[in-house]
DNA sequence: CATGAATGAGTTTTCATTCAT
DNA sequence: CATGAATGAAAACTCATTCAT
């Protein structure tokens, strides 16, 4: 005689589920094709509730943006030792970068792709998390350099264009990585630590490439 | 003083003007949030004139991304004299490419960011493009380690996430440098080229960064 | 006294609302020159409402032929008795047809004019319909042959051609009746029975059919 | 140096053209379907010119009725002898009726489905034209009943309605036999005599009513 | 005369969002 | 809490119609 239908879960479980249709749907979508019926209904609740929890399609989707940069940032953060040299660091630190996005792919696409195009607000919440990064990565050559007994004389805006560098390559490649059969966290960790970090090298040990003149 | 409505203008000339609104609309609103009306009025035409002559969001779109993805291989191309070394080649390839992004940063989002979160057909419109680029900078990998007498026996697919991880990162710098005030592209090409070249100097000397073991 | 907008009813009743209004308008106005604006005002709905219950103006279209397809049809069947002579079976479906067609014009223009010329997908559903009714008009004149202690030999094309003949002559004198103000559907019905049954020739010698006593 | 474009013909031709087009285009298309640039380009002419000749989209449908229905009268009216008895006009009239609307489907289009259905002013152009042959046949039966030595003692209103029967009886028959292949205007004018004239109680009788040797 | 250029007004359709129950 | 009922606002697209040349 009961029906079976409704469990009756904690708001926050339900908030969860919600979240994990938002992210799958706007990551696969972008955020002005997902409906807010289609998440509703991939969540297995009604579209008033949505609304009661999460307000609004802009807050849902910046809190899809909020807990899939947590997510992303708290992954790297967990891979990386600090009391590691600066090499082994920025390894581990890619190895886990390319894990989380290899298996979070609708959250990455979230991040990378949805978040930037859909308004400054969106952008923003993105950003920050990205500058965490690019701080972290910052931090890291100024780091090498001084393991490399050299001056830290690099200017500062030279030191962020590397960073910012460093981090666009690994974000192509993960998506490089995403849509490519066989290619594995790993390897692409590998390609990218060769790439970067050869260079680097030698930027430290003082021979850098001089552009011609104009 | 100023003509506020220019009226009866040959067909090529509107068709530019559409094309002009179009890609910053575009470009800055994302192709779902971009609405031909908003479109038109920036043309300074009506809708009606736009579905006669571009005949479609779609088609209007692929018009964009086509007359833009030429511009960027016109510019990059011309930039380049295959006469030269590799190093420059680059050099002058990515100074072109930087200056080319900056002064058409609508275009340069277009290309970047919508039309490759759009369908199929939009991100193969780009990846035509971005392939041809990548080929390139593969090329001028293959060159540059005959020219440092190095046996060409990297492995393709070390070569292929090299030339991404490349492509990848000039990308995002080009964003970068966009939206950082007082970064030239000449700053940009320098700081890539820096960062590319030495990495890649270092790989041809034969001793790659080891990744520890697992 | 009446309420003006009568708020948050059952789905069957509002779809059946929506019914009426689109039966009504397509009845005038054909399938084209219809808005679903109209139509939706005319139910006394929003115009999301009927998308959502209704899908399309095809189908929209489609529910409306359906709907007054199968209440003709059911009119005529129900008018009828099939255990009596042919020529009493004639009358009372004559009758039956006349009286619903007048009773619903909007539904009969739906079905007689509006879904005959917008392609073939209307025309099919009521084609099934006429079918139906001209199959039993034509079963009818075999058994009258066979009444009158004639051989069937009528040929085939031949019954077809005259069942058609008379369906015919009754949905123009459904639409004549319409028009015409004083025509019962009795008359219409008795002056068609005149005329099948009797022919003109044999109304000229004076031996008319006569209509059995209401 | 001449372009060939541009034969100069006079006005009355091209209006002639003008109405081939559009009566082709209304008949298939429907008049709310049949656009006036289709009009224009299967014409041969640019749009304006339409609209210089025929004022407008109503004022060319208008035309095109008046064309089509005096083509069609005049067709039957030119078929018939009225020193001929009754039987033989009605023939007479019923095959150049059905040879008509079979060698002019698309103007019996026009006339029978799409003018009837897109408001009062059309429906009455066509109307007019009805009334004229639902005269006629009616003074026939009146004739045909002196001529059977029979008082016309047939009320005004039953003989109206078998005239309407019978128009409706052979404006049905006319769609049935363009769209049967292999029925001729012959044997539709048979089928509908045989009806009319000698009536299915005839018919059982075997006494059918033989058409006069062509 | 003839036409390429141009548009106002409307069409179907979709979606985020809100109540009443 | 949960949901079926309901909508305001806007989107893509079309078409009859008009000028300037």
């Amino acid at each position: 005689m009961g029906a079976v239908k409704t469990k009756r879960m904690p708001r926050a479980v339900r908030e969860q589920q919600m979240l994990d249709a938002a992210v799958r749907t706007f990551g696969r979508r972008g955020y002005m094709a997902a409906s807010m019926d289609e998440i509703a209904e991939l969540a297995g609740v009604s579209k008033p509730l949505v609304y009661l929890y999460l307000n609004s399609k802009d807050d849902l989707f910046t809190a899809c943006i909020r807990r899939e940069a947590h997510a992303l940032t708290e992954a790297v953060r967990s891979g990386v030792r600090t009391d590691q040299p600066a090499d082994r660091q920025l390894w581990d630190g890619l190895l886990a970068f390319f894990t989380h996005t290899a298996e979070n792919p609708d959250g990455w696409s979230v991040l990378h792709l949805q978040a930037r195009i859909h308004g400054e607000a969106f952008a923003a919440e993105v950003a920050a998390m990205r500058e965490e990064i690019v701080a972290f990565v910052t931090q890291l050559i100024v780091v090498a350099a001084r393991e490399a007994h050299r001056d830290p004389d690099l200017p500062e805006r030279e030191v962020a264009g590397l960073a910012e560098a460093l981090v666009g390559a690994a974000e192509s490649l993960a998506a490089w990585a995403n849509a490519t059969p066989g290619v594995t966290a790993r390897q692409a960790a590998a390609t990218l630590m060769n790439f970067a970090w050869a260079g680097l090298g030698e930027l430290m040990e003082g021979r850098p490439w001089a552009p011609p003149a104009p």
